[in-house]
DNA sequence: CAAGAAAATCTGAAGATTTTCTTGATACCTTCAA
């Protein structure tokens, strides 16, 4: 153990050879200041830089929360037996279900002597008492706690990955050492987000500028006359003529990723499906094939994302409108990261709205199901297995599960153990059942109402004739002056009229500005015209305002 | 939830109406069987 032997310079000259840009300083700085830090920075602005700096500079045990296997192996391979000082060799290991008994053993032992630099691990293995008996009790302490792809802790906590709602719960168990996000998209309201849920301190928050100008934006509307698949699948057909491959399509659901493929593959286009639905074998040829440049698209549902940094993807198809803007600006993000020109174009048909709104009515949480839930815990008067609060609530186990988190998340019960072995531990003095309830249908009310927001956004996004560059970033809370000339609603209003040089004055951040509503409370403004604000509320998500809201007193700043 | 397809029902012998069925994203983990 080193402590602060090397300067974080020194450590990154010896890494990279490159020197570091100014935001990755700026996060660098503030980790190793101490400060929990939450860095929003483009994919290619070097992420792991920032916490493999830290981390050395640090000198404790850096871990890292990772969401794939696949992206944990790729950092070990990026880091592993590197060298930085003058005899210090990284020792980098993963802990997963894909390790065999002896590996595990082997890094566990490591773990135990003190003897890694680096830990990659799923939030799951949070919940394997082996696992992290070995990192609390190993001989280095944790030194920096590194959450990668931060905005899953957002996006997944609630309901697909509940364990991402745990990592605050382990910092705390940990002695609280210096916490690290890193994510490439997150809105204000999903930086508020992070930060609340891993119970960072005071963090400070880095964020690049979220324009890519390099990507062209375009919307094209389906012919309403056709059935909605063909519609949607000749039009992605002409588009993809239209634009230079390596291409990537985005679609909704298994089977049209199947039948988009099948019928470009008939245009000649050297293509594939990629979605959960296929073994990974399938998965990992695809990705191969795409890469080395033996395939001219990938149809793919969001599975094809992380990870996915292919630098020379000319055009981003989207067969559909998104459940958010968040989505879609992460995954058109993945076209032109060499920095030469790129398109993202958005086929839309008002129909394929259902897909995403069935997929957010999913989370609906049913009012007998939180009843019975509920009941079974307090007749249990005291601890319970989550395997015998199933079967006394007589729900499927999956609706029992998104009961339980909630509760957990309104700090109403407490989770202990892993896996078969769960068990739920109400607090001492619960409110009576009719009362929590109640909470938690509020809870529910309220996050149906905010996914609705979100998906409505996305479609007025789709929608919208104002510069599409404009609309996108202000969601990220970045006021853009219009026009960027490089969106088809620029191109329309251009041809119209003459055609306008490009304002002067840079894009400014409100970075999300707090203030209050009458009727809807707090929020986050997040950009404004002369015309019109766009705020989010953490009641009802996401609403377009007339500006005078602000001249008038509706909304004050906080 | 909701739209389209398939099956069942109804009336009156082939086709219309009603009911039921199916389908819809994202990844870890562990356990168990061949």
């Amino acid at each position: 153990m080193c402590g602060l032997s090397l300067t974080p310079a020194a450590i990154a000259g010896a890494l990279f050879d490159f020197s570091l840009r100014p935001c990755q300083t700026q996060a660098i700085d503030a980790v190793t200041g101490g400060r929990d830090t939450l860095a929003v920075l483009p994919t290619g602005s070097g992420k792991s830089a920032i916490y493999q700096v830290a981390g050395l500079s640090i000198g404790g045990l850096t871990l890292v929360v990772s969401p794939l296997i696949a992206l944990q192996r790729d950092q070990i391979r990026s880091l592993s037996g590197r060298h930085y000082g003058t005899r210090n060799t990284i020792r980098a290991e993963l802990l997963n279900s894909s390790l065999k008994a002896h590996e595990r053993k082997d890094t566990l032992t490591r773990l135990a002597r003190g003897d890694l630099d680096f830990l990659f691990i799923g939030p799951e293995q949070l919940t394997n008492s082996e696992t992290w008996a070995a990192v609390r009790t190993g001989a280095r302490e944790v030194g920096l706690f590194v959450v990668d792809e931060a905005h899953l802790v957002s996006e997944w906590g609630q309901e697909f990955r509940p364990e991402y709602l745990r990592l605050a719960g382990a910092v705390a168990e940990l002695g609280r050492p210096t916490v690290l996000a890193l994510t490439a998209t997150a809105s204000p309201p999903v930086q508020a987000d992070i930060t609340r849920r891993l119970g960072m301190e005071s963090s400070e928050v880095v964020v690049a500028d979220f324009d890519r100008p390099n990507i062209s934006l375009a919307m094209r509307q389906t012919q309403p006359s056709k059935p909605e698949a063909q519609a949607v699948d000749d039009l992605c057909v002409d588009v993809l003529i239209e634009h230079e491959t390596p291409a990537l399509i985005y679609a909704l659901t298994h089977a049209r990723c199947e039948s988009l493929a099948d019928r470009l593959r008939l245009d000649a286009y050297r293509v594939a499906p990629y979605h959960a639905g296929l073994s990974a074998g399938a998965r990992a040829d695809v990705q191969d094939k795409f890469f080395s440049g033996k395939l001219d698209a990938v149809v793919a549902t969001s599975a094809f994302g992380l990870g996915i940094d292919k630098a020379d993807v000319r055009t981003v198809v989207h067969a559909g409108v998104p459940a958010s803007i968040d989505d879609y600006y992460q995954e058109i993000g993945r076209a032109g990261r060499d920095g030469e020109p790129a398109a993202a174009v958005l086929v839309h048909d008002p129909r394929t709205i259902r897909i995403p709104r069935i997929l957010a009515a999913r989370a609906h949480l049913g009012e007998a199901t939180l009843h019975s839930v509920v009941d079974a815990i307090e007749n249990a008067g005291g601890d319970i297995a989550l395997a015998e609060l199933v079967r006394a609530a007589g729900a499927p186990a999956h609706a029992v599960d998104r009961v339980v988190n909630e509760l957990a998340e309104l700090g109403m019960v407490k989770l202990a153990g892993s896996g078969h072995h769960r068990v739920v531990e109400p607090q001492r003095h619960l409110p009576p059942p009719a009362r929590l309830t109640e909470q938690l249908m509020a809870v529910d009310q309220r996050r149906q109402a905010v996914l609705a927001s979100r998906l409505n956004a996305a479609r007025e996004y789709a929608e919208s004739t104002r510069c599409r560059r404009a609309e996108l970033l202000a969601y990220f809370g970045e006021n853009y002056d219009p026009p960027c000339n490089n969106c088809d609603n620029d191109r329309m209003a251009r041809s119209k009229t003459e055609p306008p040089t490009r304002a002067t004055h840079r894009p400014s951040f409100t970075g999300g500005t707090p203030v209050r509503h009458g009727l809807w409370g707090e929020g986050l403004l997040l950009s404004r015209d002369d015309h019109e604000l766009l705020v989010y509320f953490d009641s009802v998500g996401y609403k377009h305002l007339t500006a005078t809201a602000l001249t008038s007193g509706i909304l004050r700043r906080l």
